[in-house]
DNA sequence: ACCGCTAACTTATCGGCGTTCACTCACTTC
DNA sequence: GAAGTGAGTGAACGCCGATAAGTTAGCGGT
């Protein structure tokens, strides 16, 4: 570029950091992932000497910052997934009750998934290693955003639409809700039917499945007719 | 070994193949790569070269039977999706009526990817570009697997338990369980409810929710009291 | 019996990856 | 100005998927 020799991508240059702010590089390699991530939207594309190039600085350095490849990804999601508790938040408050709320939720979590599909897939869809896999699951119990789901089921069963343990209810509509992202994610060109209708239709049937099958246990016991009959009167 | 030297992993050694018999090959290569999946449970210990190793017969040559190491793999879970539309079928078949059938296939579905992790995660949860994405989608649809369960949904609009478009249905009930298989497939030490509990209660939670979010297609614009007071009215 | 053709397979090599080790640089402190 | 050390490098290792060019071996024709 200024060089005669042309550059294929920016080759940033940095000085060093002073004797105190060794961490600051530490900053600007987690930019440089996310942005790199967010871009490509190809994980493969974040290579530790693509980070590296992009800050200017050698690859070896990032092992000074983060243990390894995999650290850099957990803090770069981490940032990211910060993000989902507020957003599932917001969701929430613009519920007309606790039920409708939970709904919100769920589409607001979805839609999350969708529109930062490679850092879903990193956080939620890779395997984790027995090692990492208490931690992990420390984080993910732990997050924010899953704390407050919870609490939110709670509300409804405490308001009489929910029944059985708030926790229990919970990681039934997470796997529903995880079902949607993850499928729109992995296959984002499938003829899916159009999006918001198929989120929301995942979303509607988990909820009114939840609040139905704790009122209809044995449900698959029962006749089919008497089945029908009684799910008939649910129709306004 | 034979050698006197100690050999750390079995280095077959082969023959070539006759003069008209090149596909031989191919097939050694598809049982090594499949055995090599299932031994390890980990994608990553696929490697064209472990394969060929395994096989005895230098890397390159896998290239003659297989256009990259994505077709191999593709290959691999063809052979293994194989049977997940039998497993499917054959727990339909124990259903006491079209709605229980409906819920052994998806049991049977989650079971099938937590037996089979490796293959159900390459197959449904990794990202597929744009250009194979057609043909992926050609066999997701095209699948036995996916078709006999539409039929199984139509049956079941047939029988009046379900309403709606059967595809559309079943878009939504395979979301459910791929939610279930997914999370258990990525995040297998995370600390889940029992198994079988788990995915019992997601699978019955979507048939229920699928029964009733047709009935109730304007549930979350009631006042929540006389939502609750419908849903009541399920219970025995 | 030999030749040539070509299917079947190999050797050599490329560029990229994550990771490690030994090293240099520059600044601070005495 | 020498010592110490935090910040960052260069070079290398072993792995990976992929390609290009070369070699082997068996069959068909003469």
């Amino acid at each position: 570029m200024w060089n005669g020799s042309p550059r294929m991508s920016e080759t940033a240059v940095r000085r060093r950091s002073a004797r105190g702010k060794g961490a600051e590089l530490r900053g600007e390699l987690l930019r440089a992932a996310m942005d790199l991530l967010t871009e490509t939207g190809e994980e493969d594309a974040v290579s530790l000497r693509a980070v590296a190039q992009r800050v200017g600085v050698s690859v070896p350095s990032i092992y000074l910052h983060f243990a390894d490849k995999q650290a850099l990804l957990d803090a770069v999601c981490e940032e990211v997934f910060a993000a989902l508790d507020a957003q599932m938040q917001a969701a929430a408050r613009e519920g007309t009750d606790v039920f409708d709320a939970l709904r919100l939720q769920g589409t607001a979590y979805v839609k999350f998934a969708v529109a930062n599909p490679e850092h879903y897939r990193i956080v939620l869809m890779r395997k984790h290693d027995p090692q990492t896999g208490g931690e992990h699951a420390d984080f993910v119990m732990a997050s924010s955003a899953f704390a407050h789901f919870v609490g939110s089921v709670q509300e409804c069963v405490d308001a009489g639409v929910l029944e059985g343990d708030a926790g229990t209810l919970a990681l039934q509509l997470w796997a529903a809700a995880h079902g949607v992202a993850a499928l729109l994610v992995a296959k984002p060109y499938f003829p899916w039917p159009p999006l918001d209708d198929y989120i929301e239709q995942v979303v509607r049937m988990a909820g009114m499945g939840i609040a139905a099958s704790s009122r209809l246990a044995d449900c698959d016991a029962l006749p089919l007719p008497e089945l029908i009959e009684r799910l008939n009167t649910l129709r306004p």
